[in-house]
DNA sequence: AAAAAAGGCAACCGCCTATTC
DNA sequence: TGAATAGGCGGTTGCCTTTTT
């Protein structure tokens, strides 16, 4: 929708007091990018001196938090992710910053969001038992759809070989600091270098790896889900340890 | 096929805390 | 030490899309 178009709508898109509210638009994220680049996060009241952007500091910062940030992971919320908000919502209550730590490339506000509309309104559904099955049929036929989508994602992650996991462990061991460690460790779990049975144990590796900002191809979206059963692989601790140190430096959930 | 209802999500608001001067 | 400013958080709103009737 142009800006034109929603600054027709009720009070949405206006300019109130020099700023303009409601929806960016692609020129205005391009600015606010640019900015980002050159002066970093932070400041964000400078950001309409410093870019021409007419956006106050809180809209733009909340833009780049929960819209532009390169390491948002896109996509739906997996059965994984959910069952984490789960259990987190019922440790922690409605702290979605602090759940969302938990949740890497999900932000606080997508975190509350899905949960408001998928558990909440099933908390308050007891009464409408009709309306609860239809929740429960909908979610499943996601969760299947999401299972599909993720076996697929697996089946091409397999076909990466070792060779290009280590090679993509060289290229980035200087950008950081914990893949050092992870490549030591698989040069001792796995002397002979090959792919073949290894391959179940790097894709959760790989996953942490690829969906690092930085990573070469971050673009193809890999799922994280792997890091998440580490504890599984062959009992090697300061491996999965490393791995994901690498991958979820700002992860609150204590692996280590 | 059309209208109504529900779902989904980006964005805003107000409050609180941390930091700076 | 207190005021001003910036940043962060949770709650809420408003609009578009999808589903249901």
């Amino acid at each position: 929708m142009s800006w034109g178009v929603m600054a027709g709508n009720l009070g949405w898109g206006v300019i109130e007091e020099g700023w303009r509210k409601g929806p960016w638009t692609a020129e205005e994220d391009s600015l606010l990018i640019e900015y980002v680049k050159l002066h970093g996060e932070g400041r964000w009241n400078s950001v309409s001196r410093l870019s021409g952007l007419k956006r106050n500091g809180k809209s733009s910062r909340l833009r780049w938090v929960n819209y532009l940030r390169p390491d948002l992971k896109r996509g739906q919320i997996t059965p994984h992710e959910e069952n984490i908000i789960l259990e987190l919502h019922a440790k922690w209550g409605n702290r979605w910053s602090t759940i969302a730590r938990s949740l890497p490339g999900r932000t606080d506000n997508e975190v509350k969001n899905y949960w408001r509309t998928h558990f909440k309104k099933r908390a308050n559904s007891k009464s409408s038992p009709d309306a609860n099955e239809k929740a429960k049929a909908r979610m499943l036929k996601r969760q299947q759809f999401q299972q599909k989508q993720q076996q697929q994602q697996q089946q091409r992650m397999n076909r990466l070989d070792m060779k290009k996991f280590m090679s993509l462990l060289d290229e980035s061991e200087n950008r950081v600091p914990y893949l050092p460690q992870a490549k030591q460790d698989m040069v001792t779990l796995y002397p002979n270098n090959t792919a073949g049975e290894e391959q179940d144990f790097l894709y959760p590796l790989f996953n942490g790896y690829m969906s690092l900002p930085e990573a070469p191809n971050h673009e193809e979206n890999i799922l994280w889900d792997g890091l998440w059963n580490l504890d599984d692989i062959h009992g090697n601790w300061s491996l999965a340890c490393a791995a994901n140190k690498a991958g979820l430096h700002t992860l609150a959930t204590p692996f280590c």
